[in-house]
DNA sequence: ATGAAAGCGCTAACAA
DNA sequence: TTGTTAGCGCTTTCAT
C-alpha cells in the first residue's frame, strides 16, 4: 500500500564507489585526522556523484546529531527575538537549530527531545522542578532561559526583572501615577516565591508600591489562562473597579496589547497609562506606541546558544548570564496626563 | 574534561530487570501483537522503575522516529497560526512536532531534516525546484504549504490567493479608489509566473487594475529584502510619488503594519486606505484596525498535519487542499474617504 | 507467547 | 595512512 521510497545512499555505497573503506569515508566527512589528499578527493567525488548524506539517526546513535533544540512554551513575538539570536550564534557551526513548541507542561516534551536526537537543549520552562532539570542536565547539555535559580549543572540566561520592573514603576511615579495596577499571567506562573520572571515582576511591583506607601492601591489582575481573551477579561475587571487605575503595568507586550485594546474599546485610550515588557517591535509601532522595557531578547538567544555550544565542547562549570534592561518611554505613558 | 553524563537506561536493562527478552520489551512498548498480560505487566513495572525511555535515534535507524517537522522560512504571526493548527491535528497521536527555521534558501535545511530524524515534513518553501521536491517526496512523506503546483508525489495546502486578492480589490473599487498601489515581497518570491502566493497576488492585483481600466495607475513597490525597514522604504517610495496612491494593498499583514507606520509617520493616517492579508490578530486590534483577508491559517496547519499523517499511514495518491478566503473590512479602509 | 539473532548506518578503537 | 572490526539501542523475522 505504501509507495516505494527510494533507498538512501549509505556510507557503504560511497566506500564501494570510491574503492575505500567505510572508515575512510567517515573520516573524510568528519574532517578527521589521517586522510591523504588523494583519498579525500576520491571520496568527495563519490559523495557528490551519489548524492550521499549521512544519516542523522545513525550518527546520533554513536555520537552527535548536530541538532540543538530550543523548547518554547508558546510562539510569541518575544520568542522570535530569542530564536533570531540563537540562529545567529549557531550560524557557521555544523549545528542546526530546531524549535519544539511544548504542549502544556514541559516535562514530556523536553524529555522526549533528550531521547537521542539532540546534542543540547535550550529551554524556556519556568515551572519544571530544579531537581528534574539537574537530572536532565546530567544526560544532555542544558541552558535554561528565564530561570533565576543557580545551579552547577545547567547554565541560565535571564533578564533583570528586578531592574526592569523598577524602571517602569519609577517612570510611572515620576509621571505622577499612584493608582497603578498590574495585569499578569495565570497563578501557576506567578506564584510568590516561585522565582519565575512573572512572579518576580509581580513581587517588585508590590515592593515598589509598598516603598511608595501605596500598598492600599495595589491591584493585581491575573488572566486565568494564557489567551488573549483572558487578558482582556482581566483588564475589564480593572476597568470596572469603583476607582479604576490611572496606569496599568502589563506583564509583557502581548498582554499590554490586549490592555490597550480594552482601554480603547472602553473609549478611554490616552487616559490610562499602559506599559509592556520585552520591547517587541509592535511596541514601537506608532499606532501602538507602547512604553516598554527592553531586555535584549536577541542577545539572550545568542548567549544561550553560545553557552550551549561551550557546554557541548566540554565546559563543566556553570555560567549564568543576566541581560541588562533599558526603558523605552513612549506615548502610552508620556502621552497620558494623570 | 567533559562532565560525566549518566548512562541512559536501555532496552536491555529493562529486559534484564523484567526477566524477559529485549524483543518482548520492544513489543510491549510498541503495543505489538503477542504479549501476555502477565509479561506486559512485569515489563511495564520495570520500565517505570528504571525510568526507561526508548532512544529516538535507535528507533529512527530501524523504523520511525515519531517526529514531524514543520519547516518555515521565518517566524511570523501568520506562521503561529499554522503551527497552532498543526499542533492541534497532531495532539493525541504519538507524533511530536518540531519547527525548523530555514536559513535563507531552504534546500539545505530541508535536506538535513530528511536525513533520518523525521517521519514526515511539512514545508513552506515557495522557491525550491519542483523536481527536487519530488525527489525528496520519494524519500519521506511531504506536504507543501503555499505551493500552487500540483503533483502526484506530494500534497499541497494553499490559500485562494486569487479569490482573496479579488475580494480586496473589489472592496477598494467599491469605496471609490482608483489609484491603488501594491507593496509586496522581494523580486525573488514575486517573479511573474513563479506561482508563489505573492506572485499570484501581484498578478491578480494587475489583472483587477486592468479590468477596471486602470493599468496606467498600477504601482508596485517591492521591498528589497524581507525586513521591516525595507517595507517602510518601499512605502516611502510610494508616498513620494507625484500623485501618491489613495489605497495601498500590502502583501500581508506584517507588511501592512509597516505601511501603516509610515503613513502615520507622514501624518497621513486615515487618509490612505490600507489592506493586509492573513487576518492575523494584530489586524483586529482596535488601534491597528486593519482590513485583511482571512485564509484560515489555523485550518491550513491542521490540514497539512492531517494529510501528512495520512501519507505516513500509507496514502499514495496526492491530495491538494485550498483554503477559503473571507474579507474582514475594518477601519483602515472603511474609515478612509477617497 | 516468547526469545535468539541479524542487522539498520555510522563511529572509533585498534591493526596492518 | 588505511582498513578491520566491534558495537551504539532498537526492531523484526524466524525459531521454539
Amino acid at each position: 500500500m505504501s509507495i516505494t521510497r527510494g533507498r538512501a545512499v549509505t556510507i557503504s555505497d560511497v566506500a564501494r564507489a570510491a574503492g575505500v573503506s567505510r572508515a575512510a569515508v567517515s573520516k573524510v566527512i568528519r574532517n578527521a585526522y589521517g586522510v591523504s589528499p588523494g583519498m579525500r578527493e576520491r571520496v568527495e567525488a563519490a559523495i557528490g556523484d551519489l548524492g550521499y548524506r549521512p544519516s542523522i539517526a545513525a550518527r546520533a546513535l554513536r555520537g552527535s546529531s548536530y541538532r540543538l533544540v530550543l523548547e518554547i512554551p508558546y510562539v510569541s513575538v518575544f520568542m522570535t527575538q530569542i530564536v533570531e539570536g540563537a540562529r545567529r550564534a549557531i550560524a557557521g557551526t555544523p549545528y542546526q537549530l530546531v524549535l519544539a513548541p511544548a504542549e502544556g507542561i514541559e516535562y514530556g516534551t523536553i524529555d522526549s527531545l533528550a531521547d537521542g536526537i539532540v546534542d543540547g537543549i535550550i529551554a524556556v520552562a519556568p515551572l519544571v522542578d530544579p531537581a528534574w532539570l539537574e537530572e536532565l542536565a546530567g544526560r544532555v547539555p542544558v541552558v535554561m532561559l528565564g530561570r533565576h535559580d543557580r545551579t552547577e549543572r545547567y547554565d541560565t540566561v535571564v533578564g533583570d526583572d528586578h531592574h526592569g520592573t523598577r524602571l517602569l514603576m519609577e517612570h510611572l511615579f515620576t509621571l505622577g501615577h499612584r493608582r497603578i495596577a498590574h495585569v499578569t499571567e495565570p497563578e501557576t506562573v506567578t506564584r510568590p516565591g516561585s522565582g519565575t520572571p512573572h512572579a518576580n515582576r509581580l513581587e517588585i511591583y508590590r515592593a515598589c508600591m509598598a516603598e511608595a506607601g501605596l500598598t492600599d492601591l495595589v491591584q493585581v489582575a491575573r488572566r486565568r489562562e494564557t489567551s488573549r481573551d483572558e487578558a482582556r477579561e482581566a483588564t475589564d475587571r480593572l476597568l470596572a473597579l469603583p476607582e479604576p487605575p490611572t496606569a496599568i503595568v502589563a506583564g509583557h507586550d502581548d498582554i499590554a496589547l490586549e490592555v490597550l485594546a480594552r482601554i480603547t474599546g472602553a473609549g478611554r485610550h490616552g487616559r490610562i497609562a499602559v506599559t509592556g515588557y520585552d520591547n517587541t517591535h509592535v511596541a514601537a509601532h506608532p499606532l501602538i506606541d507602547l512604553t516598554s522595557v527592553d531586555q535584549q531578547g536577541v542577545e539572550m538567544g545568542a548567549q544561550a546558544a553560545t553557552m550551549l555550544l561551550e557546554r557541548i565542547a566540554g565546559r563543566a562549570e556553570a555560567r549564568h548570564w543576566m541581560a541588562t534592561t533599558t526603558l523605552h518611554a513612549r506615548g502610552s505613558t508620556t502621552g497620558v496626563t494623570v
